[in-house]
Parts: C-alpha cells; sequence; structure tokens
DNA sequence: ATTTGTCTACGAAATTCTTCGTAATCAAAA
DNA sequence: TTTTGATTACGAAGAATTTCGTAGACAAAT
C-alpha cells in the first residue's frame, strides 16, 4: 500500500540518494568514500554516520538493501526523475502557490541563461506541443 | 556586512513570510489569524508560536521589526523573488547539479503545462533573447 | 587459535525546528 | 483604582535530523 507515495527525503538522505543514482548499488564504505570525496568543506563524514543513514532510509523506504552477503549492498528505491518531480512540487507548493509554471517563469526571467539552454528549452516545448496537439497527452 | 546574505527559511517561517508579502507590514495577531484561516488542516497555530517565530525570524534579519507602539508590527525584511530565487538555487544545487535550468526542462518535460502555459513560457524566452541580443544582460 | 580489521546494530548525544506555557507588562474597561 | 484582556519575553518541552561511540559478529591474516 501507498506504493506512488515517495518519503521525503531530507537535506543528507538527498545527498545518499544523489551518491546511489550516480553509482548504482553501493556498500556502506562507498558511499561514505563518495560523500567525503565530493565534500567542498573539510567535514569529515564518520563511516557510522553514512551506516545510520542508509539504515534509517532503509526504513523510510527510500533505499533497498541486499543482505545476502555480510557486507550489505544498498540501492535507490525510487528514480531519480521522480523525487525530483516530487521535490519541485513540494517547493512550488511551499513557495509558488502551488505552480510549478510560475517557478519556470522565475527562474527564465531573473536568471541567467545561455543562448544555447534557451534554445534547448524552446526545442523542448516545441516537442512537448507536438505530442499535446496528436492527442496523446492531455 | 553579509548584505546580500539571505538566510535560509525554515517551513514554517517561509509560510509565515507568505503572510507578510500578501498582507504587508502585520502584527502578530493578524499573521497568526491569518495562519488560522487559511490552514487545511484543523490544526490551530497558537498566538504565542506565530510571536516566538516571528521574533526567532527577527533575530535571523528575516523580517524587521517596529516597536515603536506597544503591539509591534513585522514586515519582511526581503523581496519574495529574492527569496525564490534563493530556494531555487537551493534545490538546484541539492537536487539538479546547480543547474536551474535543468529544473526548467525537467519540469517543463514531464508535466501538465496547458498550451496557454507553454506560449507564456515561448513569449518569456523570445523577451529575454531581446534583451541578451541588445547587449545588455550578459 | 589468536589477533586484527571491517562490518552491522543500536543507543544516545547534539543540533535544529516547532510548539506552547508562564510571567511580566501595559492599557483599556469597569 | 481595580480588574480584565491583550501583548511581549523567555524558557523549555517535543519532534525531527544529524552525528557518532560502543558493542558484538564475522572474516581474513598471522
Amino acid at each position: 500500500m501507498n506504493q506512488g507515495e515517495i518519503p521525503q527525503p531530507t537535506e543528507s538522505e538527498l545527498e545518499i540518494l544523489t551518491v546511489l543514482w550516480a553509482r548504482g548499488p553501493s556498500t556502506v564504505r562507498e558511499v561514505n568514500d563518495q560523500l567525503n570525496e565530493q565534500r567542498t568543506d573539510g567535514k569529515e563524514v564518520g563511516y557510522t554516520t553514512s551506516l545510520k543513514l542508509l539504515q534509517i532510509m532503509f526504513e523510510k523506504g527510500l533505499v533497498a538493501r541486499n543482505t545476502d552477503a555480510r557486507t550489505h549492498v544498498f540501492s535507490a528505491a525510487f528514480a531519480q526523475a521522480d523525487v525530483q518531480r516530487n521535490l519541485l512540487q513540494r517547493l512550488a507548493d511551499s513557495a509558488f502557490q502551488g505552480s510549478a509554471m510560475q517557478m519556470v517563469m522565475h527562474v527564465l526571467g531573473g536568471h541567467d541563461a545561455s543562448s544555447e539552454e534557451l534554445q534547448e528549452v524552446k526545442d523542448l516545448i516545441e516537442k512537448v506541443e507536438k505530442l499535446k496537439n496528436s492527442g496523446l497527452k492531455n
């Protein structure tokens, strides 16, 4: 039950999920090493800290765990795109009156987008519109 | 010092800021009433809860406070658009490899945008491109 | 077999965020 | 003046998050 629901990851949990999305199924050691490599600040992450977080995430259903071997292997339980969509919706709800589109306008308007990026966006819109006109979506 | 920095508002603080942006300078009573009106869940917010939050926000520099009268008047210390930009950047950093543009693509691609909204986005891009070509920005 | 190193489980400290109770103060009403 | 009601200050409880220390289990090395 609650299959479609994605538990809201915290900031730290999201950091770990990102590692798992990039690396694929990983051991605690691998996750922890990666976290320490990518840290810009000097702050070292303790091994048991990563372990504990992964355990909590497992309880929440954010990650899957393979315990066949003594050294467990963890993997993200949800696709990156799905979690991203969730986070975007949450931000839209709390800061943009629930309108994701308003967020888009905000980024495009007040930001430093390169011509190439803008072209990319335009191309994407074209594709989306073609889809809509073909009557398959919406 | 640190003039440009906007302290990261928490979820509750953002809710209060939204009230202040909508209402303009307000007393604790006014903020608290508004919070209780707009709550969908039955949860009542206690008066002192709102008060305490506003006091904390004042210490953080998120709101300004006028104490001329006995009943203090609070107002948002930053423009809504600036805080929104900050929040977007934070999400981009934590979940989209720091690329706000990637967020835009994500929303436009995987989502339910109406034809009108898409047209709006296209119009905005046109405007932005005109600005860029006129050599004033970027 | 013993030691050494790595792993998981677990509890708990430290921190941050949220909420509220109480006391003191002030002003308006009686 | 006394009472009543509203307000601010403050402390602290409760909850969620982050971090780590310690213990016990297991396996590899000696």
